[in-house]
DNA sequence: CCTACCGATCGGTAGG
DNA sequence: CCTACCGATCGGTAGG
């Protein structure tokens, strides 16, 4: 949690950073597990014992690192879907969002994906919640649609989860010099999710 | 490779079997890394040792484990879609066989969608090839339907990507117990795959 | 299949 | 921010 709801005027330091940056990379090449506090201080170039003049633990650095993905995913979920709007221009914005968001972050895609159950009790609980508020939202996005006549009488729930899991695996394919751009493939994921709810109004 | 391939009139042992099912739970619960040949022999009430009595290595297990889920995948693709019927027929079997391969293995779906990166690198491009397999059998049946004007014209590339990662989920929520029916669920993922290619033979 | 044990590495601390 | 070091645990072997 020391990246988020920080008041103080002491800012963040740039070494708390860089040491966050080396663990997040090393943890989606090896895994949690798979990374020793030695690579980390490796990565940076620090001796291993200094990690935690920054830091207070490895598991410390795994909880922030995936409380600050869902937070992310969560907020940019907020800011592109308007409720004001159709369920079609939410749900397509939620999907150019969702599909944004993996393709540009696939090391915190990989992590937040492969180790939950790498986290500590606390931390662990609360991911779990925020990924459930996040299925919700989608959730109650979908049924929406489905309510008002706008989409085809298809499952909010088991739509969403298909929806959600495509878009995450953008993660693992997308390459920035690859043949399509972000907004393609952004767009191609939009343009599937609006097809397959049935959506009249595309 | 202890799992196949084996000639041998000898077969293979079931203490062999049962340390590589007690690995394959442990390993989806905690990760490789995670994991220790103490608490593999622990859940078979063997001492640590006695382990390499039936497997050479804990890389080993690792690797038979994930070898034989993409054998499995591929068998099964390969028994249900009959290139004789249509593609649609074919992308509804192949739904069908992923979704219900990944609704009854979760502890492989989770193994081998997280732990590529702990395998050696032999087994690693192993695996690596025989997915690529999957993946291009997938975009074959997809290719071929949009040539023959029976799906939309969709991405084969981008829409294999999807339909096979929304399958994969399914591991991560179905429960035997749960409202939905294996049935159900391999019904209704079977639809969307449909619905998303725009087929025009439902 | 076990006991006994190997060197290596782990996350983390003491003390300055 | 480093050196020096802690106890614990790791995968694996020797020998019977």
């Amino acid at each position: 949690m020391q990246s988020t709801g920080q008041a103080a005027p002491r800012r963040v330091g740039a070494r708390q950073d860089e040491i966050r940056e080396a663990a997040l990379t090393l943890f989606s090449e090896r895994g949690y597990h798979g990374t020793g506090m030695e690579q980390i201080a490796a990565a940076v170039g620090l001796s291993p014992s200094s990690l935690y003049n920054h830091w207070k633990s490895k598991q410390d650095l795994l909880a922030d690192i995936m409380v600050a993905t869902m937070e992310d995913l969560l907020a940019g979920f907020a800011a592109v879907v308007d409720p004001a709007r159709s369920a079609t221009e939410g749900l397509r914005a939620a999907m150019d969002a969702h599909v944004r968001y993996h393709a540009t972050h696939h090391r915190e895609a990989r992590v937040g994906n492969r180790e939950l159950t790498s986290l500590a009790d606390a931390s662990r609980e609360r991911v779990r919640g925020l990924r459930q508020e996040y299925a919700t939202a989608w959730q109650q996005l979908l049924a929406t649609g489905v309510e008002q006549g706008e989409f085809a009488e298809v499952s909010p729930r088991l739509t969403s989860f298909a929806l959600l899991e495509a878009g995450i695996g953008v993660s693992q394919w997308y390459r920035p010099d690859g043949a399509l751009t972000l907004d393609d493939v952004a767009h191609e994921y939009a343009e599937m999710a609006l097809r397959l709810v049935g959506s009249r109004l595309t």
